[in-house]
DNA sequence: CGACATCTTGACAGCGCTTTCAGAGATGTT
DNA sequence: AACATCTCTGAAAGCGCTGTCAAGATGTCG
């Protein structure tokens, strides 16, 4: 283990001062040919690479962005990480990843952590820290939030109206001649499973149709949650011809427990999930869900932080629509539902 | 954006001398109890949280653990990140993470990236960088690779037995009657995928059984060409009833084109996957698979590096085995092939 | 009670780099 | 020719913290 080559090194082998090898890494100023030749070579020769803690403490910018993500392998966060990377590479900065896993002391100290490594700039996917500790870190240091609406940021915020994409999915049901719809919710507490039981109710309202609470049943997002809700409904014995899961990895859990009890998909229950994660066409059949382009949304938060970091105010945010992406999930309603003469 | 509170301005606060302050935050020394309580009230008060750059800089060390994955968005590799960061969330280190996409020119990059900020300890997940690269590293830095034998590094690296993995799932398949046996292999170039294709031959080999290339079809590790695959076995209408499938994600697209053409999992042709990602057991029919202990092998490297970081010369290195889970896309072989009767 | 060991503390010199600041030349202007 | 302007460069002062060193305070023992 030899000791690392300095900028010092560097400026002795050149026969030049420091200040100048420093100039010339950073194009800071005119530097005359030979000089910059000789301090190049040397660079080559002795191997150099600048220490990026040093020029972090110097400059008083760290050239990283703190990414606050909930869980490192979630396949929905995962394509927002991924957009968020792929600015930032042709960035002169580094997304630094740390998750928070929903719970508010973690995501406090990945905060913390973030902070004292002296980002740049945050960006904050979900979570459930408070608004209020969000808005006090964003005095101190350009902040974006990704898939949550936080008070007085506005401007700050990237998110997709989730009541809407809900009532599309709902919709789309309905005018498949669905009547008896049964609806696999989110955590309570989290926003955007109210949002898309919202949206849920808004398009049964719309349609005339009653609200069932025994259609409605409660999962936490991952797959083993919807198949438990599907076991659940079942067990309600309740009529219903499709399903709307507030996401798609509760609906993969939906789908497989009526693979279980021999139910086919569409043709005697549909279904449709909400995310459009990335192994959403290639179940069987392949999901018909509400688009959520997390992707995008990551490339649009790394842009708008860079350009708060380049000097704009109120960098344009763009809009996100959920879009149905239509698949093989969802078909006509040809089951004869006698509990449903009523409704139509 | 007020400026940030220094030691200095808490030594000052609290009377006492910056050496001070920095002892009561690392405890490396004893300090009256006074003189304490008056730090401490003059950190709460003042808000101070140690500039971690800073930190760095003095200790030479920067308490951070680089690690180099693939795809930051990979479920594959997301199952290995969590396991690195459980491990490391109970220690002083914290991971810094950064994807290479299998490119050598950006993993060397990335690795150069991580280098310069100094992180004490490395760990390489899969990928292409020369092993001479690796070696060279691993003078500077203590270093563990999971999911590749580095030449010269063994007591460094963390895999798993590929090809008696693929053994395993091969054999299953033709313990269960199978003889023409499919396979959709990973890239050419991928050390796993030319493992897990050499156990599929293995115990082709083993059982007596004729190996046709027409049964050998090539992926890319991605979902989209294992459905890509099936297509190419079927325009050789070539006669088969199993399919082993190099990893999980070609396993879900050749199961999707199976579904496609209408044939039955596992009553027509079975189905085995690789890796046993999260989403293996939600597939229909949930998918046969050989697993891979990914997260476990993400809590051994992390730790690992914490051992060596804490002293230990080789620390003890976990054995990791391939197991078969067996769920529901392989059955018995009631296919009645007539290209068979001279096998059997 | 003096000699010596033990504690606690502050001064200070870095860690490796950036960034004024001002000086030395070189160039331009009238 | 005298002076104003540039251009290029090195010296030096930090960035915020750690860790060594030695001094002063306290305690111990014969």
């Amino acid at each position: 283990m030899s000791k690392p080559v300095t900028l010092l090194d560097v400026a002795r082998e050149a026969g030049v001062s420091p200040s100048t090898v420093s100039r010339i890494l950073n194009g800071t100023a005119n530097v005359t040919i030979e000089r910059r030749v000789a301090v190049e070579t040397a660079i080559q020769q002795l191997g150099f690479r600048p220490n990026a803690v040093a020029q972090s403490l110097a400059r008083g910018r760290s050239m990283s962005i703190g990414v606050l993500t909930q869980d490192i392998s979630s396949p929905f966060y995962g394509t927002m990480l991924s957009g968020i990377e792929e600015v930032l590479l042709d960035s002169p900065y580094h997304p630094v990843f740390i998750s928070g896993h929903w719970q508010e002391k973690e995501e406090s100290a990945a905060l913390q952590i973030l902070l004292s490594r002296s980002v740049d700039g945050l960006i904050i996917l979900g979570g459930h820290t408070p608004d209020e500790h969000l808005r006090e870190v964003s005095l101190r240091l350009p902040l974006i939030a990704v898939g949550r609406r936080v008070e007085g940021l506005e401007k700050r915020c990237l998110y997709l109206n989730n009541v809407l994409g809900s009532y599309r999915g709902t919709r789309h049901l309905i005018e498949l001649g669905h009547r008896r719809i049964a609806f696999i919710a989110g955590q309570a507490e989290h926003r955007d499973a109210q949002d898309r039981l919202q949206g849920y109710r808004d398009a049964l309202r719309e349609a005339g149709l009653p609200e069932d609470p025994d259609l409605i049943t409660q999962g936490d997002f991952m797959e083993h949650s919807g198949l438990l809700a599907l076991s659940t409904l079942f067990a309600r014995s309740t009529l219903f011809s499709a399903i709307v899961a507030a996401n798609d990895q509760m609906a993969y859990g939906a789908r497989l427990g009526l693979f279980r009890m021999g139910i086919r998909v569409p043709d005697d229950i549909s279904i449709i999930g909400f995310d459009d994660l990335p192994g959403s066409a290639f179940t069987t059949p392949p999901l018909t869900t509400v688009r959520q382009p997390t992707h995008a949304m990551g490339l649009a938060a790394a842009r708008m932080i860079l350009a708060i970091l380049g000097g704009a105010k109120d960098p344009p945010r763009p809009e996100f629509a959920p879009d149905l992406v239509l698949r093989e999930s969802t078909a006509l309603n040809r089951a004869r539902e006698p509990a449903l003469t009523g409704y139509r």
